[in-house]
DNA sequence: GCGGAAATTTGAATCGATCCAAGAAAAATG
DNA sequence: CATTTTTCTTGGATCGATTCAAATTTCCGC
């Protein structure tokens, strides 16, 4: 079932071919890439030469030196490479970017920084021209490191507020605030927040005061939007439970658990994400509580997911393709400039969230 | 919104840092490669001059033509690059082998060979130690487009009957089989197929002798398992109609108003993918016909979305992630050895498919 | 057959590092 | 202090191509 192939000792480079035909390097290295100035009974010659000797062609290793440029951008992570491929937020990010990518003809190459030892040299080592960076958690040291490489970067999601670097991001202030009314206009009175990290690897309740000082600004302006709105309907934002996890299944199910633990039950709840709404969803109907007969829920995001869950997610959409979309052509015509771009969101609502229960 | 950064005129390379710091390229190499055999001394001032010079650390092109190795794996195919990150069965894939690149520290390089001109380009000058391909359509031009960068390479589905080429694929015939079997053992007796591409860019019915000599072998032997499982149960297998799609909506769609236009309905679909079963069930569910209850249908390759429509779809499961895993391991530990492995598949008994309706 | 223009071909230089045999310096030994 | 070891450093060779100014051919018209 397995047979030996042809030990080539040593590949054939375009020198050998040179040789054989009886040409120098110059002509034969025009004869690939430039057949046209060669004179066609030379060329045929050289061609005849190079496939008889099993000539695979110039190394794409060799013209990367001279050349320079690579061709391909790379997308880097703190998470696991298959992160791509299965969170549906990074899955619509990486649309908008092949999109862009396809019609260039860039390459794109995966760099996963998920391993502490490795993070270091996957970053160093990766052959592209320039960086889109998914600062999720752990996020400033991925652009530290890619720093280093001073190639043209650009990180998604402004977590940080370095002006120093190119990022795009929506503005997450207003996307608060739109769901914070749409709420406050059904009648909800009683919240409570699924927050996103604030810096470190933790979890737990937090206090506004905690969160305005947070590392990751995203997560704090989206509360900053959320509590300003409330605040205008009378609110009290100060009794508000705000339950930082990690985005994932389980330390958003501790914060359900934790929320509706106490006495004063929300009748909505502000998710920073499609994610944890969705894991919200799922934690609510499993106990009994009727999504959104008895409790309210909003996203973050606009993740297609969204749509399909049952019922469908109410949220706060991202543009998200868009957004990858120009962070690809930042990379792909970068002009020296660092960017900042801030893109609008917009309110989706769908069968998540109804009017506030009476009583 | 936008600040020039310091136009750097030329960047600096190791020998700047070596001329600067006072010592040989070859020690300011040693400085970053193998800081462990350099003086303490000498490594710092090397270090310190490189960081007042603004140096990147070294250029992984320079490196990597000395290198040789890339250290990253390219996947190729003939569609767009958002095919990886959209479609269900490519998703899964590449889950697999994210899984075996994350383990190796391995990067990831999409390449697409969508766009006939760029084809040949992205494929010759792609940065890679090795191929995953695709074999969707149009499998036979980008395996010889791959075969001619004389890296290892290996073709997903066995889509080609070349057995010079590494591949790895399921067994079809017994994925067939399963199939038929299930549905004929349900009671079903009139059955349609709705068939992969079987070369050529086209669709329409098709008759089992044009299905043999398909070029897809796949597709071949999905046909052969469900008729030879049929013939057993006494089904006249020259009356089934076989309409070729090209694996989207638009061509099923059209397959089954062609197929449910005729006066013998199918009470059994077999499916050769499950995209096309779940838009039959799409499709007939909007006709008002009731899945399982009227027409029953087998899908086939176990994608995850499978088991979340409605109803949930009975399909011949392929080990899909370890296929991945065991091809990105193909490129990753090469060792010049022709490889064709056949895996097993799997009856997935879920609700689309009932008790043939009486009568 | 000659001069000059146009078309080809040549070969040295370059891209940015790593490797390694040989030489130099520092440390250890007698 | 001389000698041997051990530890560092050096600089040329190499990886595989592309580029471009200069040299050579070919082509033309007369």
């Amino acid at each position: 079932m397995a047979s030996t192939i042809e030990g080539q000792a040593r590949p054939i480079r375009l020198a050998d071919i040179a040789k054989a035909a009886g040409v120098s390097h110059g002509t034969a290295s025009n004869v690939f890439s430039r057949p046209e100035i060669v004179r066609a009974e030379v060329r045929e010659r050289v061609k005849a030469v190079a496939e008889a000797m099993g000539y695979a062609g110039p190394d794409p290793k060799g013209r990367l030196l001279r050349a320079g440029k690579v061709n391909a951008i790379g997308v880097g992570t703190t998470e696991p490479l298959s992160y791509f491929f299965e969170d549906p937020f990074a899955r619509v990010m990486m649309a908008g970017i092949s999109e862009a990518c396809d019609a260039t003809g860039a390459g794109i190459a995966l760099v996963s920084a998920a391993n502490q030892e490795k993070l270091a040299w996957n970053i160093q080592s990766a052959l592209v021209d320039g960086f889109i960076l998914f600062c999720i958690e752990g996020g400033s040291r991925l652009v530290d490191l890619t720093r280093e490489r001073r190639l043209p970067f650009v990180a998604l999601e402004l977590g940080f507020h370095d002006e120093t670097i190119s990022a795009i991001g929506v503005d997450n202030i207003a996307g608060g605030r739109l769901a914070a009314r749409h709420l406050a206009e059904l009648g909800h009175r009683c919240f409570a927040v699924l927050s996103l990290p604030l810096g470190e690897d933790r979890s737990g309740f937090v206090t506004p005061e905690m969160v305005r000082s947070a590392v990751y600004t995203g997560t704090r302006d989206r509360l900053a939007g959320y509590f300003e709105e409330l605040s205008r309907f009378g609110v009290d934002t100060t009794k508000i439970p705000i339950f930082e996890t990690e985005n994932e299944e389980k330390s958003t199910k501790a914060g359900l658990e934790a929320i509706f633990a106490g006495d004063e039950r929300p009748t909505a709840i502000l998710a920073m994400s499609d994610r944890m709404a969705m894991i919200a969803i799922e934690w609510l109907t499993a106990r009994g509580l009727k999504v959104p007969q008895d409790v309210s829920i909003v996203g973050f995001d606009g993740v297609p997911d969204g749509a399909l869950c049952d019922p469908p997610l109410t949220t706060i959409a991202q543009p998200i393709t868009e957004i990858g979309r120009r962070a690809a052509h930042m990379i792909l015509d970068f002009d020296g400039t660092v960017r900042r771009e801030t893109m609008g969101v917009e309110l989706i609502v769908r069968a998540s969230t109804g009017p506030a229960p009476k009583g």
